[in-house]
DNA sequence: TCTAGTTGTCTAGATCAATAGACAAATTTG
DNA sequence: CAAATTTGTCTATTGATCTAGACAACTAGA
Protein backbone atom coordinates (compact mmCIF):
# COMPACT_ATOMS: atom_id res chain seq x y z
CA UNK A 1 0.00 0.00 0.00
CA UNK A 2 2.36 2.44 1.21
CA UNK A 3 4.93 3.38 -1.65
CA UNK A 4 7.67 4.47 0.42
CA UNK A 5 9.92 2.14 1.23
CA UNK A 6 12.70 2.59 4.71
CA UNK A 7 16.30 3.79 3.47
CA UNK A 8 18.87 1.96 5.34
CA UNK A 9 22.39 3.30 5.98
CA UNK A 10 21.84 6.76 4.87
CA UNK A 11 22.36 8.28 8.49
CA UNK A 12 18.16 8.35 9.63
CA UNK A 13 17.38 6.04 11.74
CA UNK A 14 14.98 3.65 10.91
CA UNK A 15 12.64 4.78 13.92
CA UNK A 16 12.39 8.10 12.86
CA UNK A 17 11.34 6.92 9.49
CA UNK A 18 9.02 4.66 10.72
CA UNK A 19 7.40 7.28 13.17
CA UNK A 20 7.03 10.28 9.98
CA UNK A 21 4.94 7.94 7.77
CA UNK A 22 2.63 7.11 11.26
CA UNK A 23 1.88 10.84 11.66
CA UNK A 24 1.68 11.49 8.21
CA UNK A 25 -0.68 7.84 7.65
CA UNK A 26 -3.06 9.20 10.63
CA UNK A 27 -5.70 10.83 8.98
CA UNK A 28 -5.20 8.79 5.74
CA UNK A 29 -6.96 5.53 7.14
CA UNK A 30 -3.88 4.07 9.13
CA UNK A 31 -6.15 3.88 11.91
CA UNK A 32 -9.36 3.02 12.67
CA UNK A 33 -12.97 4.66 13.17
CA UNK A 34 -12.22 4.65 16.66
CA UNK A 35 -8.15 6.13 15.96
CA UNK A 36 -6.72 2.71 17.19
CA UNK A 37 -3.80 2.11 15.36
CA UNK A 38 -3.02 -1.69 14.12
CA UNK A 39 -1.30 -3.67 16.96
CA UNK A 40 2.92 -3.36 16.75
CA UNK A 41 3.00 -7.09 15.45
CA UNK A 42 1.38 -6.10 12.25
CA UNK A 43 3.25 -2.62 11.87
CA UNK A 44 6.55 -3.93 12.15
CA UNK A 45 5.74 -6.99 9.43
CA UNK A 46 4.75 -4.06 7.31
CA UNK A 47 7.28 -2.49 7.50
CA UNK A 48 9.55 -5.30 7.60
CA UNK A 49 11.63 -4.40 10.94
CA UNK A 50 11.55 -5.77 14.31
CA UNK A 51 8.59 -5.09 16.73
CA UNK A 52 11.56 -3.22 19.28
CA UNK A 53 12.01 -1.19 16.64
CA UNK A 54 8.31 0.09 15.84
CA UNK A 55 7.71 0.76 19.34
CA UNK A 56 10.93 2.91 19.40
CA UNK A 57 8.47 5.18 16.95
CA UNK A 58 5.41 4.95 18.93
CA UNK A 59 7.32 6.02 22.18
CA UNK A 60 8.67 9.33 19.92
CA UNK A 61 5.16 10.28 18.65
CA UNK A 62 3.93 9.18 22.59
CA UNK A 63 6.42 11.29 23.84
CA UNK A 64 4.94 13.92 21.18
CA UNK A 65 1.58 13.34 22.36
CA UNK A 66 0.83 12.40 18.87
CA UNK A 67 -0.27 8.96 20.15
CA UNK A 68 -1.46 7.01 23.66
CA UNK A 69 -0.61 3.80 24.23
CA UNK A 70 -2.96 1.49 26.23
CA UNK A 71 -1.70 -2.27 27.69
CA UNK A 72 -3.65 -4.72 26.38
CA UNK A 73 -6.07 -2.61 24.55
CA UNK A 74 -4.13 -1.14 21.46
CA UNK A 75 -2.52 2.52 20.58
CA UNK A 76 -4.64 5.43 19.82
CA UNK A 77 -4.43 8.67 18.10
CA UNK A 78 -4.21 10.76 20.66
CA UNK A 79 -6.50 14.17 19.47
CA UNK A 80 -7.13 14.47 16.14
CA UNK A 81 -8.44 18.24 16.88
CA UNK A 82 -6.34 20.73 17.83
CA UNK A 83 -7.25 22.67 21.04
CA UNK A 84 -8.58 25.97 20.03
CA UNK A 85 -7.54 28.60 22.34
CA UNK A 86 -9.10 31.90 22.64
CA UNK A 87 -7.75 35.19 22.30
CA UNK A 88 -9.88 38.18 23.92
CA UNK A 89 -10.17 41.22 26.42
CA UNK A 90 -11.48 39.18 29.65
CA UNK A 91 -10.11 35.51 28.55
CA UNK A 92 -7.57 33.45 30.43
CA UNK A 93 -6.13 30.87 30.24
CA UNK A 94 -8.00 28.28 32.66
CA UNK A 95 -11.49 28.98 31.57
CA UNK A 96 -10.52 29.22 27.51
CA UNK A 97 -9.53 25.74 27.31
CA UNK A 98 -13.33 24.29 29.40
CA UNK A 99 -14.20 21.03 27.98
CA UNK A 100 -11.23 21.01 25.58
CA UNK A 101 -9.20 18.59 27.95
CA UNK A 102 -9.91 16.77 31.25
CA UNK A 103 -6.85 17.89 32.85
CA UNK A 104 -5.04 21.52 32.73
CA UNK A 105 -2.40 22.96 34.67
CA UNK A 106 0.59 25.85 34.24
CA UNK A 107 3.56 24.97 36.11
CA UNK A 108 6.11 27.83 36.65
CA UNK A 109 9.71 26.73 35.43
CA UNK A 110 11.29 29.73 36.71
CA UNK A 111 11.55 32.95 37.46
CA UNK A 112 13.70 35.71 38.61
CA UNK A 113 14.00 39.51 39.36
CA UNK A 114 16.05 41.53 37.27
CA UNK A 115 16.34 44.66 34.87
CA UNK A 116 14.33 45.48 32.17
CA UNK A 117 14.65 44.85 28.61
CA UNK A 118 14.14 47.40 26.60
CA UNK A 119 11.45 45.57 24.73
CA UNK A 120 9.98 44.96 27.98
CA UNK A 121 10.57 48.41 29.41
CA UNK A 122 8.40 50.07 26.71
CA UNK A 123 5.66 47.85 26.73
CA UNK A 124 5.00 48.25 30.54
CA UNK A 125 6.01 51.93 30.02
CA UNK A 126 9.15 51.61 32.94
CA UNK A 127 12.06 53.66 33.01
CA UNK A 128 15.07 52.00 31.63
CA UNK A 129 16.87 48.65 33.51
CA UNK A 130 14.12 49.36 35.63
CA UNK A 131 13.33 46.14 37.70
CA UNK A 132 10.75 43.64 36.99
CA UNK A 133 9.89 39.87 37.78
CA UNK A 134 10.14 37.72 35.28
CA UNK A 135 8.24 33.92 35.04
CA UNK A 136 8.50 31.06 33.02
CA UNK A 137 5.55 28.94 32.74
CA UNK A 138 4.19 25.87 31.09
CA UNK A 139 1.11 24.68 30.13
CA UNK A 140 -0.44 21.79 29.92
CA UNK A 141 -3.54 19.69 28.59
CA UNK A 142 -3.86 16.12 29.68
CA UNK A 143 -0.49 16.33 30.28
CA UNK A 144 1.31 17.22 26.92
CA UNK A 145 2.82 20.82 26.78
CA UNK A 146 0.86 23.34 24.66
CA UNK A 147 2.41 26.50 25.76
CA UNK A 148 5.27 27.93 27.07
CA UNK A 149 5.30 31.51 28.03
CA UNK A 150 7.61 33.90 29.67
CA UNK A 151 5.74 36.84 31.36
CA UNK A 152 7.14 40.00 32.85
CA UNK A 153 5.50 42.46 36.11
CA UNK A 154 6.50 45.82 37.21
CA UNK A 155 9.05 44.37 40.56
CA UNK A 156 8.44 46.87 42.70
CA UNK A 157 4.89 46.89 41.87
CA UNK A 158 4.64 43.13 42.34
CA UNK A 159 7.13 41.96 44.40
CA UNK A 160 5.77 39.05 45.45
CA UNK A 161 3.90 37.71 42.27
CA UNK A 162 6.25 34.62 41.92
CA UNK A 163 5.28 33.50 45.58
CA UNK A 164 1.23 33.92 44.41
CA UNK A 165 1.72 31.87 41.22
CA UNK A 166 3.09 29.22 42.95
CA UNK A 167 0.80 29.06 45.48
CA UNK A 168 -2.32 29.14 43.26
CA UNK A 169 -0.87 28.02 39.94
CA UNK A 170 -2.87 31.13 38.29
CA UNK A 171 -2.06 34.28 36.58
CA UNK A 172 -5.54 35.49 38.18
CA UNK A 173 -5.46 35.01 41.09
CA UNK A 174 -1.60 35.82 41.58
CA UNK A 175 -2.66 39.27 40.45
CA UNK A 176 -5.31 39.31 42.78
CA UNK A 177 -3.23 38.31 45.99
CA UNK A 178 -1.46 41.39 44.70
CA UNK A 179 -4.19 43.96 44.94
CA UNK A 180 -5.64 43.60 41.09
CA UNK A 181 -9.18 43.18 41.06
CA UNK A 182 -9.89 43.30 37.39
CA UNK A 183 -7.66 43.53 34.37
CA UNK A 184 -7.83 42.83 30.49
CA UNK A 185 -5.79 42.10 27.60
CA UNK A 186 -5.23 45.54 25.75
CA UNK A 187 -3.59 44.30 22.85
CA UNK A 188 -2.28 41.10 21.27
CA UNK A 189 0.21 40.10 18.36
CA UNK A 190 0.88 36.56 17.09
CA UNK A 191 3.28 34.84 14.82
CA UNK A 192 4.66 31.87 13.58
CA UNK A 193 8.03 30.47 13.35
CA UNK A 194 10.01 27.55 13.01
CA UNK A 195 10.42 25.94 16.66
CA UNK A 196 14.16 26.71 17.46
CA UNK A 197 16.31 24.31 20.35
CA UNK A 198 14.16 25.62 23.32
CA UNK A 199 10.77 25.35 21.51
CA UNK A 200 11.50 21.34 20.89
CA UNK A 201 12.92 21.14 24.37
CA UNK A 202 9.80 22.66 26.51
CA UNK A 203 7.30 21.65 24.07
CA UNK A 204 8.28 18.18 23.23
CA UNK A 205 7.99 19.20 19.58
CA UNK A 206 10.13 17.31 16.98
CA UNK A 207 12.66 19.90 14.68
CA UNK A 208 11.49 21.56 12.12
CA UNK A 209 7.97 21.88 13.78
CA UNK A 210 5.69 25.53 14.32
CA UNK A 211 4.97 27.64 16.47
CA UNK A 212 2.88 30.22 17.12
CA UNK A 213 3.90 33.13 19.06
CA UNK A 214 1.76 35.60 21.16
CA UNK A 215 2.67 38.98 22.53
CA UNK A 216 0.13 40.42 24.95
CA UNK A 217 -0.03 43.36 27.08
CA UNK A 218 -2.66 43.15 29.79
CA UNK A 219 -3.35 46.18 31.76
CA UNK A 220 -5.23 47.15 34.59
CA UNK A 221 -8.93 49.31 35.03
CA UNK A 222 -7.21 51.60 34.74
CA UNK A 223 -5.06 51.34 31.70
CA UNK A 224 -2.28 51.05 33.07
CA UNK A 225 0.15 48.29 32.27
CA UNK A 226 1.02 45.16 34.56
CA UNK A 227 2.05 42.24 32.39
CA UNK A 228 3.88 42.02 29.33
CA UNK A 229 3.92 38.15 27.55
CA UNK A 230 5.49 36.25 25.13
CA UNK A 231 3.91 32.55 24.93
CA UNK A 232 4.76 29.68 22.01
CA UNK A 233 2.04 27.08 21.36
CA UNK A 234 2.56 24.59 19.24
CA UNK A 235 0.87 24.84 16.00
CA UNK A 236 0.32 21.16 15.73
CA UNK A 237 -1.80 20.96 19.02
CA UNK A 238 -3.17 24.56 19.29
CA UNK A 239 -5.39 27.62 17.19
CA UNK A 240 -5.61 30.68 18.35
CA UNK A 241 -9.00 32.39 18.30
CA UNK A 242 -9.31 36.35 18.39
CA UNK A 243 -12.35 37.50 19.38
CA UNK A 244 -14.24 40.22 18.36
CA UNK B 1 26.65 32.83 11.02
CA UNK B 2 24.57 29.34 10.53
CA UNK B 3 21.38 29.76 12.22
CA UNK B 4 20.75 25.97 12.07
CA UNK B 5 21.71 23.81 15.16
CA UNK B 6 22.10 19.92 14.87
CA UNK B 7 19.70 18.11 16.68
CA UNK B 8 20.60 15.50 18.64
CA UNK B 9 18.90 12.02 19.64
CA UNK B 10 15.91 12.76 17.18
CA UNK B 11 17.36 9.97 14.98
CA UNK B 12 19.24 11.44 12.22
CA UNK B 13 22.85 10.77 12.66
CA UNK B 14 24.97 13.67 13.19
CA UNK B 15 26.77 13.52 9.58
CA UNK B 16 23.61 13.31 7.89
CA UNK B 17 22.92 16.84 8.99
CA UNK B 18 26.13 18.26 8.51
CA UNK B 19 25.97 16.83 4.84
CA UNK B 20 23.06 18.51 4.35
CA UNK B 21 23.82 21.44 5.64
CA UNK B 22 27.35 21.47 3.74
CA UNK B 23 25.25 20.37 0.26
CA UNK B 24 23.30 23.80 0.94
CA UNK B 25 26.46 25.65 2.24
CA UNK B 26 27.67 25.17 -1.39
CA UNK B 27 26.84 28.17 -3.15
CA UNK B 28 25.92 30.02 -0.78
CA UNK B 29 29.62 31.23 0.44
CA UNK B 30 30.92 28.19 2.13
CA UNK B 31 33.49 27.88 -0.51
CA UNK B 32 35.91 29.95 -1.31
CA UNK B 33 36.00 31.11 -4.69
CA UNK B 34 38.13 28.39 -5.65
CA UNK B 35 35.47 25.78 -4.38
CA UNK B 36 37.68 25.45 -1.68
CA UNK B 37 35.73 24.00 1.79
CA UNK B 38 36.87 25.39 5.31
CA UNK B 39 39.60 22.45 6.77
CA UNK B 40 37.39 19.31 8.26
CA UNK B 41 39.02 20.95 11.54
CA UNK B 42 37.37 24.40 11.36
CA UNK B 43 34.15 22.58 10.17
CA UNK B 44 34.63 20.63 13.40
CA UNK B 45 34.54 23.15 15.07
CA UNK B 46 31.52 25.57 14.08
CA UNK B 47 29.65 22.35 13.70
CA UNK B 48 30.46 21.53 17.63
CA UNK B 49 30.85 17.78 16.90
CA UNK B 50 34.75 15.72 16.00
CA UNK B 51 36.66 15.84 13.18
CA UNK B 52 35.63 12.21 12.12
CA UNK B 53 32.28 13.54 12.24
CA UNK B 54 32.55 16.21 9.63
CA UNK B 55 34.86 13.21 7.91
CA UNK B 56 31.73 11.18 7.47
CA UNK B 57 29.86 13.63 6.36
CA UNK B 58 31.91 14.96 3.86
CA UNK B 59 32.85 11.00 2.62
CA UNK B 60 28.91 10.59 1.81
CA UNK B 61 28.99 13.86 -0.47
CA UNK B 62 32.39 12.43 -1.99
CA UNK B 63 30.99 9.06 -2.77
CA UNK B 64 27.78 11.33 -3.96
CA UNK B 65 29.71 12.92 -6.72
CA UNK B 66 29.48 16.65 -5.15
CA UNK B 67 32.66 16.76 -3.57
CA UNK B 68 36.38 15.43 -3.76
CA UNK B 69 39.24 15.56 -1.32
CA UNK B 70 43.00 15.99 -1.82
CA UNK B 71 45.68 15.17 0.61
CA UNK B 72 47.15 18.11 1.99
CA UNK B 73 45.62 20.29 -0.51
CA UNK B 74 41.67 20.17 1.01
CA UNK B 75 38.41 19.43 -0.02
CA UNK B 76 36.67 20.98 -2.71
CA UNK B 77 33.22 21.32 -4.23
CA UNK B 78 33.34 18.83 -7.85
CA UNK B 79 31.51 20.32 -10.52
CA UNK B 80 29.26 23.66 -9.99
CA UNK B 81 27.32 22.87 -12.78
CA UNK B 82 25.60 20.01 -14.79
CA UNK B 83 26.17 18.34 -17.45
CA UNK B 84 24.47 19.21 -20.53
CA UNK B 85 22.88 16.01 -22.09
CA UNK B 86 21.90 16.58 -25.70
CA UNK B 87 18.97 15.28 -27.07
CA UNK B 88 18.16 14.99 -31.13
CA UNK B 89 17.54 12.71 -33.63
CA UNK B 90 21.58 11.75 -34.53
CA UNK B 91 23.55 12.24 -30.94
CA UNK B 92 25.04 9.62 -29.41
CA UNK B 93 25.84 9.30 -25.80
CA UNK B 94 29.94 9.40 -26.74
CA UNK B 95 29.78 12.45 -28.85
CA UNK B 96 27.53 14.81 -26.69
CA UNK B 97 29.53 14.98 -23.61
CA UNK B 98 32.34 15.95 -25.30
CA UNK B 99 34.59 18.64 -23.16
CA UNK B 100 32.41 18.72 -20.30
CA UNK B 101 33.96 15.42 -18.88
CA UNK B 102 37.60 14.14 -18.81
CA UNK B 103 36.65 10.51 -18.65
CA UNK B 104 33.21 9.24 -19.97
CA UNK B 105 32.32 5.46 -20.13
CA UNK B 106 29.49 3.21 -20.07
CA UNK B 107 29.85 0.12 -18.18
CA UNK B 108 27.23 -3.12 -19.22
CA UNK B 109 25.96 -4.10 -15.97
CA UNK B 110 24.11 -6.87 -17.01
CA UNK B 111 22.61 -8.43 -19.68
CA UNK B 112 19.74 -11.65 -21.09
CA UNK B 113 17.51 -13.04 -23.56
CA UNK B 114 14.20 -12.85 -22.60
CA UNK B 115 10.52 -12.16 -24.10
CA UNK B 116 9.62 -8.79 -24.76
CA UNK B 117 6.89 -7.46 -22.20
CA UNK B 118 3.44 -5.23 -23.62
CA UNK B 119 5.73 -2.27 -23.66
CA UNK B 120 9.02 -3.01 -25.19
CA UNK B 121 7.00 -5.37 -27.63
CA UNK B 122 4.64 -2.41 -28.73
CA UNK B 123 7.53 -0.16 -29.05
CA UNK B 124 9.75 -2.04 -31.02
CA UNK B 125 6.46 -3.63 -33.32
CA UNK B 126 7.20 -7.24 -32.25
CA UNK B 127 4.67 -9.86 -31.95
CA UNK B 128 3.18 -10.29 -28.29
CA UNK B 129 6.45 -12.29 -26.01
CA UNK B 130 9.13 -12.25 -29.00
CA UNK B 131 12.25 -12.40 -27.48
CA UNK B 132 14.44 -9.20 -27.26
CA UNK B 133 18.14 -8.83 -25.72
CA UNK B 134 18.15 -6.46 -22.96
CA UNK B 135 21.23 -4.67 -21.72
CA UNK B 136 21.74 -2.82 -18.10
CA UNK B 137 24.30 0.04 -18.69
CA UNK B 138 25.76 2.46 -16.48
CA UNK B 139 27.36 5.93 -18.16
CA UNK B 140 29.64 7.61 -15.99
CA UNK B 141 31.63 11.11 -16.51
CA UNK B 142 34.78 11.26 -13.82
CA UNK B 143 33.57 8.39 -12.35
CA UNK B 144 30.79 9.94 -11.32
CA UNK B 145 27.34 8.07 -11.96
CA UNK B 146 25.17 10.14 -14.28
CA UNK B 147 23.26 7.44 -16.32
CA UNK B 148 21.44 4.22 -16.15
CA UNK B 149 19.66 2.67 -18.34
CA UNK B 150 18.00 -0.46 -19.95
CA UNK B 151 18.10 -1.46 -23.78
CA UNK B 152 16.23 -3.86 -25.33
CA UNK B 153 17.03 -5.03 -29.23
CA UNK B 154 14.80 -7.68 -31.23
CA UNK B 155 17.11 -11.08 -30.75
CA UNK B 156 16.39 -12.49 -33.64
CA UNK B 157 18.16 -9.55 -35.61
CA UNK B 158 20.65 -8.94 -32.68
CA UNK B 159 22.18 -12.20 -31.07
CA UNK B 160 25.06 -11.02 -30.63
CA UNK B 161 24.75 -7.43 -29.17
CA UNK B 162 25.68 -7.83 -26.11
CA UNK B 163 28.97 -9.24 -27.37
CA UNK B 164 29.43 -6.48 -29.70
CA UNK B 165 28.74 -4.02 -26.48
CA UNK B 166 31.01 -6.05 -23.80
CA UNK B 167 33.86 -5.29 -26.45
CA UNK B 168 33.08 -2.12 -27.88
CA UNK B 169 31.57 -0.34 -25.01
CA UNK B 170 29.21 1.41 -27.34
CA UNK B 171 25.95 1.25 -28.66
CA UNK B 172 26.90 2.79 -31.92
CA UNK B 173 29.56 0.17 -32.92
CA UNK B 174 27.78 -2.66 -31.37
CA UNK B 175 24.90 -2.09 -33.99
CA UNK B 176 27.69 -1.22 -36.60
CA UNK B 177 29.00 -4.93 -36.09
CA UNK B 178 25.38 -6.05 -36.85
CA UNK B 179 25.34 -4.61 -39.77
CA UNK B 180 23.38 -1.30 -38.54
CA UNK B 181 25.17 1.30 -40.81
CA UNK B 182 23.19 4.26 -39.94
CA UNK B 183 20.57 4.75 -37.11
CA UNK B 184 18.19 7.67 -35.69
CA UNK B 185 16.01 8.77 -32.53
CA UNK B 186 12.88 8.85 -33.90
CA UNK B 187 11.05 9.93 -30.19
CA UNK B 188 11.85 10.43 -26.51
CA UNK B 189 9.83 10.92 -23.69
CA UNK B 190 11.24 12.80 -20.68
CA UNK B 191 9.62 12.58 -17.30
CA UNK B 192 10.54 13.26 -13.70
CA UNK B 193 9.99 11.89 -10.48
CA UNK B 194 11.47 10.60 -6.90
CA UNK B 195 14.74 8.51 -6.52
CA UNK B 196 13.63 4.58 -5.65
CA UNK B 197 15.73 2.03 -3.75
CA UNK B 198 17.30 1.11 -7.70
CA UNK B 199 18.54 4.76 -8.52
CA UNK B 200 19.66 5.40 -4.89
CA UNK B 201 21.63 2.53 -5.31
CA UNK B 202 23.22 2.72 -8.86
CA UNK B 203 23.55 6.53 -9.83
CA UNK B 204 24.37 6.98 -5.64
CA UNK B 205 21.91 9.12 -4.91
CA UNK B 206 19.96 10.11 -1.80
CA UNK B 207 17.08 9.31 -0.79
CA UNK B 208 14.66 12.10 -1.98
CA UNK B 209 16.94 12.80 -5.30
CA UNK B 210 15.34 13.47 -8.32
CA UNK B 211 15.90 11.49 -12.00
CA UNK B 212 14.76 12.23 -14.75
CA UNK B 213 13.58 9.71 -17.24
CA UNK B 214 13.96 9.53 -20.96
CA UNK B 215 12.07 6.41 -22.84
CA UNK B 216 13.66 7.12 -26.46
CA UNK B 217 13.36 4.46 -29.72
CA UNK B 218 15.99 4.58 -32.32
CA UNK B 219 15.16 3.61 -36.31
CA UNK B 220 17.56 2.26 -39.16
CA UNK B 221 17.41 4.51 -42.33
CA UNK B 222 13.85 2.48 -43.11
CA UNK B 223 12.64 3.84 -40.25
CA UNK B 224 12.23 0.18 -39.14
CA UNK B 225 12.39 0.32 -35.23
CA UNK B 226 16.03 -1.35 -33.62
CA UNK B 227 15.98 -0.40 -30.29
CA UNK B 228 14.16 1.04 -27.61
CA UNK B 229 15.65 2.66 -24.46
CA UNK B 230 14.87 3.92 -20.94
CA UNK B 231 17.45 6.03 -19.35
CA UNK B 232 17.31 7.65 -15.75
CA UNK B 233 19.44 10.03 -15.25
CA UNK B 234 20.31 12.08 -12.10
CA UNK B 235 18.78 15.40 -11.82
CA UNK B 236 21.25 17.34 -9.71
CA UNK B 237 24.45 16.39 -12.54
CA UNK B 238 22.36 16.27 -15.38
CA UNK B 239 20.26 18.54 -17.51
CA UNK B 240 19.08 17.47 -21.02
CA UNK B 241 18.61 19.50 -23.94
CA UNK B 242 16.11 18.97 -26.53
CA UNK B 243 17.49 19.54 -30.25
CA UNK B 244 15.26 20.92 -32.86
C1' DT C 1 64.94 22.06 2.93
C1' DC C 2 62.18 22.96 6.72
C1' DT C 3 57.72 24.07 8.60
C1' DA C 4 52.91 24.74 8.92
C1' DG C 5 48.62 23.26 7.30
C1' DT C 6 45.68 19.70 5.66
C1' DT C 7 43.72 15.10 4.66
C1' DG C 8 44.23 9.91 5.61
C1' DT C 9 44.53 6.07 8.79
C1' DC C 10 44.52 3.57 12.93
C1' DT C 11 43.09 2.30 17.77
C1' DA C 12 39.95 2.51 21.58
C1' DG C 13 35.83 3.40 24.13
C1' DA C 14 30.97 5.15 24.87
C1' DT C 15 26.42 5.48 23.32
C1' DC C 16 22.70 4.69 20.01
C1' DA C 17 20.11 1.67 16.78
C1' DA C 18 18.27 -2.66 15.47
C1' DT C 19 17.44 -7.53 16.01
C1' DA C 20 15.95 -11.65 18.62
C1' DG C 21 13.50 -14.06 22.05
C1' DA C 22 11.01 -14.72 26.24
C1' DC C 23 7.65 -13.66 29.44
C1' DA C 24 4.65 -10.39 32.31
C1' DA C 25 0.52 -7.48 32.61
C1' DA C 26 -3.70 -5.77 31.06
C1' DT C 27 -7.88 -6.11 28.18
C1' DT C 28 -11.35 -8.24 25.50
C1' DT C 29 -13.92 -12.15 23.91
C1' DG C 30 -15.96 -16.74 24.05
C1' DC D 1 -13.24 -18.50 34.11
C1' DA D 2 -10.19 -19.47 30.12
C1' DA D 3 -8.12 -18.15 25.90
C1' DA D 4 -6.60 -14.92 22.68
C1' DT D 5 -4.88 -10.44 21.81
C1' DT D 6 -2.07 -6.66 22.74
C1' DT D 7 1.22 -3.65 25.13
C1' DG D 8 5.14 -3.56 28.66
C1' DT D 9 9.60 -5.15 30.30
C1' DC D 10 13.81 -7.57 30.42
C1' DT D 11 18.23 -9.72 28.63
C1' DA D 12 21.55 -10.30 25.08
C1' DT D 13 23.97 -9.50 20.74
C1' DT D 14 25.41 -7.05 16.68
C1' DG D 15 26.46 -3.10 14.11
C1' DA D 16 26.27 2.08 13.44
C1' DT D 17 27.42 6.48 15.34
C1' DC D 18 30.24 9.70 17.88
C1' DT D 19 34.17 11.02 20.54
C1' DA D 20 39.20 11.17 21.55
C1' DG D 21 43.91 11.04 20.51
C1' DA D 22 47.97 9.99 17.90
C1' DC D 23 50.55 9.87 13.92
C1' DA D 24 51.33 9.21 8.79
C1' DA D 25 51.18 11.23 4.10
C1' DC D 26 50.94 14.91 1.19
C1' DT D 27 51.06 20.00 -0.30
C1' DA D 28 52.38 24.71 -0.32
C1' DG D 29 55.10 28.41 1.10
C1' DA D 30 59.03 30.60 3.65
Amino acid sequence: MSKSALHRGVGVALWRQIGDEIRRGIGTGLADENGRLPPEAELAARFGVNRHTVRAAIAALVHEGVLRSEQGRGTYVRRQKRLTYPIGARTRFSTGLEGQARDRQIELLDHAREPANATVAAALGLEPAEEVIRLEMRGLADDIPVSRSTAWFRAAQFPEIADYFARTHSITQALALSGIKDYRRASTTIEARHADDTDTRDLRLSPGAIVLVARSLNVDSNDKPIQYSQTRFSADRVELTVQG
